[in-house]
DNA sequence: CTTGGTGCAAAACGTTTGCAATGGG
DNA sequence: CCCATTGCAAACGTTTTGCACCAAG
């Protein structure tokens, strides 16, 4: 166990920002104006491109990529600079207002962080998803931590296997189920 | 559930190189005579970039990225064109004599299917991370299916959280635990 | 001889970064 | 007025792909 591995996890000790306590409880963000006074009081500039981001993960049904929050809000809305939403959504990040999940291959999705932590589950073969809470996964954590010591977290990476659908679809015809790539 | 996402799991059903049946089992393939043939079995044709693939992959201690393969065993031995490298572990993936996994960000890591499936918890910390066998999570699947109908698979995605070691160094210092990125 | 595989190079994709200009507090 | 933030473009790391040549069967 020493360099079979490339060093993720490196410089992951660069709090940028502000940054918040691990549990600290954040308020609802239900609408813009409250958002941006949020993200005043942890030390953030209000920037129009800052609003942006903001107003398309208010406006969203679920979590986004930075492309889609760059084209704005069903891509009528004045489009900024990519690099730039990259840039505000680590910023937002690290002050704690929106989280990212990777599900599956593809661009990480984005989210504001409304009330408290979700967890994912995704299907492999239809990228489908689930959105849950994450006591009702405190059980399964538990299940985990009681037998490997690893305390599991799905909200960052999300659970992967079949859905429902999925998993009987495979089951009637188990014709090479997916999982490629 | 719609257009919000990305099509993933698109053109997954274009099955490539003679598809084995899922549950397929697989002959031992502890050296590489016995990989060759097996392979050759399958369809596939020795070339020398493929054996050198199988070699790399055989000395191994643990999962590859293609990177590490292309610059052979160790750096010192004839290193193969990387794009020729991925296209391999595609066509051995096709055919079920290898299989990869994605640890955290960072390249996906490939390792020979030498008997039987395996699957995976990973540190999102220190990025160390388990493999275990598929029975040792048949009780974690189980409760997930029951709560949630999904059949979960730690074989592509692994379980991500803290290791024990990470938990209890951050249970002891919360500041801002790591999850960055 | 045929067709699958190779090497090389370019491109695709998601993401980060350097830099000079701008605008928020 | 200062410095956080921007826009643009270049660069990055990983993976895919187009193409002409080569070699396994």
């Amino acid at each position: 166990m020493s360099e079979r591995q490339v060093d993720y996890a490196a410089e992951q000790r660069d709090a940028r920002v502000r940054p918040v306590a691990a549990a600290e409880p954040l308020p609802a963000t239900g609408d813009l104006t409250s958002a941006i006074s949020l993200m005043r009081q942890r030390g953030l500039r209000t920037s129009a491109a800052r609003r942006l981001v903001l107003e398309a993960l208010l406006a969203a049904d679920g979590p986004m990529s930075a492309e889609q929050i760059a084209q704005g809000i069903g891509g009528r809305v004045p489009s900024s600079d990519i690099g730039s939403v990259y840039r505000n959504l680590q910023a937002l990040e690290d002050v704690g207002i929106v989280r990212h999940v990777h599900l599956g291959h593809g661009p990480g999705l984005h989210a504001l962080v409304v009330s408290g932590r979700r967890e994912y589950l995704t299907c492999e073969r239809c990228a489908d998803y689930r959105v849950v809470a994450p006591q009702q996964l405190d059980e399964v954590r538990e299940l985990i931590e009681r037998q490997f010591g690893y305390r599991a977290s799905f909200t960052h990476f999300p659970i992967v296997g079949l859905c429902p659908a999925c998993a009987a679809a495979v089951s009637a015809s188990p014709s090479r189920s997916a999982e490629r790539r």
